[in-house]
DNA sequence: AAACAATTTGACCACGGGTCATATATTGAC
DNA sequence: GTCAATATATGACCCGTGGTCAAATTGTTT
C-alpha cells in the first residue's frame, strides 16, 4: 500500500469515526443542540481536525443524510424483486419509508430542512448535488412502481407518472410532518402508519 | 382614556410597528439572515425595547405566522358561504392555501419548521398553544368540507373524517415542500398548482 | 424644581461555528 | 541515529448574534 493510499484510508476511517459520533449526538440531542466541540470531544479529536474532513457542521449532517438515503435506496431496490402488484409495492415502499424516518425523526427533520432551505445551508456543491441525485432516485422508485402498474394494466396508461410520483412522495412527507407536530409521541408510529395506509389506498383507488 | 389603557395601546401599536418591519425583513432575507439589531434599527427602537414586546426572535416570527394563519382562516370561512359541491370546495381550499404560501415562501418554511421542531423553539406557552389552535382550525376546515360532502351523499358516510383531513393537509404541505426543493423557481407556482389539482382529484375520486 | 417612578437604551455577555499560528508527528537524507 | 523538511493535528482565538441589565432618559407628582 503506497503512502498516499494509506493516508487516504486513514482519512476515510477518521471520517467514519466522526460520522458515527456525530450521528449518536445528533440523534440524542438534535442538530441545533450539538456543538462541534462536542463532536470533536466525542471523536477524540481536536476541533480543527473536524474541519480537515468536513467543511462545516452542516456538511457532517449532510453526509449522514446521504449515507442513510443510499441505505434506504438499497432497501427499496429489494422491493422490485418481489412479485407483487404495484398497489402492494407502493404500500411496502411507504412502510420502509415510515420505518426509516421514525427510527430517527431528527433525520427526517434534516431532510425536510434541506428541502425547505435549498440555498441556505453552506454545503459544498458536490455533496449538495449528491443528495439531490440520491434523493431523486428514491422518489423515482415510486415512479418505477407506477410504471410497473401501468405495464400490468393495474393502472391506466394515460396517468402522469412524474406528477403522481411527486404527489405520493409529498403525501408521505406531509403526513409524517403533520403527526410529528400534532401527534402524541406515544402513538405516533401507529397513527402515521394507519393514516398513510388509508391515504395511499384511497389514492390508488382513485388512480385506477 | 386612563393612563394604563393608553400605555397598553402604545405597546400594541409598537408591537405592530415591529411586526411590520420584521415581516418585510424576513420576507426579503429569510429568518436566519435577519438580526434582531436590524429589526430594532428598522423599527427605530433600541434593541432592548424589542425584548419588552417579544421574548425572543422566534416569538416575533411566531406572531407573524399566527396573524397570517388567522388571516387565512378568515379567507377560508368565506368558502363555506359558496354553494358548491364538496369536491370543488376542496379544490378551492387548496388554491387559497397554495396562493397564501407562494406569496411568501418564508412563511411556509417557518410553519414547517414549527411543525418539525415542536419543543425546540423558545416560545412562550401562550403563543405556542395559540398557533396550535389556530392551525388546527385551518386543518379542521378540510374536515368540515368532508362532512358537507358526506351530508350531501357526495362521499360515503363511513369515511374516517379525521384521518382523511390529515391526509389531505399532509398532501398539500408535502407537495409544496417537494417543489420548493426540486422545482425551478420560475415555474414553481404552476407546477405546485397542477400537481395538487391532479392529486386532489385522484384522492377525491378514490374517496367516493 | 426636586424627588420619584416608569420606560428606554445600547454596551456588554455568553455561546458556538469556524480559523490559523503553533505544536507535534512523519519522512527521508546523510 | 540525527537533523531538517514536510505533513498533520490542535486548541486558543476570532467574530457574529441572540439576549440582558445597569444606566440614562423620559414622565409624573407634589
Amino acid at each position: 500500500m503506497g503512502r498516499l493510499e494509506r493516508r487516504g484510508k486513514e482519512k476515510d476511517s477518521r471520517k467514519k469515526i466522526i460520522l458515527k459520533s456525530a450521528r449518536t449526538l445528533f440523534f440524542e440531542k438534535g442538530f441545533n443542540n450539538v456543538t462541534v466541540d462536542e463532536i470533536a470531544k466525542s471523536s477524540e479529536l481536536g476541533k480543527g481536525s473536524i474541519y480537515l474532513c468536513f467543511s462545516s457542521k452542516e456538511e457532517i449532517y449532510a453526509q449522514i443524510l446521504l449515507n442513510d438515503i443510499e441505505n434506504f435506496n438499497q432497501q427499496v431496490s429489494i422491493l422490485f424483486n418481489k412479485k407483487k402488484i404495484a398497489a402492494d409495492l407502493l404500500l411496502e415502499f411507504s412502510y420502509i419509508y415510515v420505518d426509516f424516518f421514525l427510527n430517527d425523526p431528527e433525520l427526517f427533520r434534516i431532510l425536510m430542512t434541506f428541502m425547505l432551505q435549498p440555498a441556505k445551508m453552506n454545503l459544498s456543491e458536490k455533496i449538495n448535488s449528491q443528495i439531490l441525485t440520491t434523493n431523486a432516485r428514491s422518489i423515482d422508485a415510486i415512479g418505477k412502481i407506477l410504471q410497473l402498474g401501468v405495464a400490468s394494466n393495474e393502472f391506466p396508461s394515460n396517468i402522469n407518472l412524474k406528477q403522481n410520483q411527486n404527489a405520493i412522495w409529498g403525501l408521505l412527507n406531509g403526513i409524517i410532518s403533520l403527526y410529528l407536530y400534532f401527534g402524541q409521541q406515544i402513538r405516533r408510529r401507529e397513527k402515521i402508519s394507519s393514516t398513510i395506509k388509508l391515504a395511499l389506498e384511497i389514492f390508488i383507488k382513485g388512480l385506477k
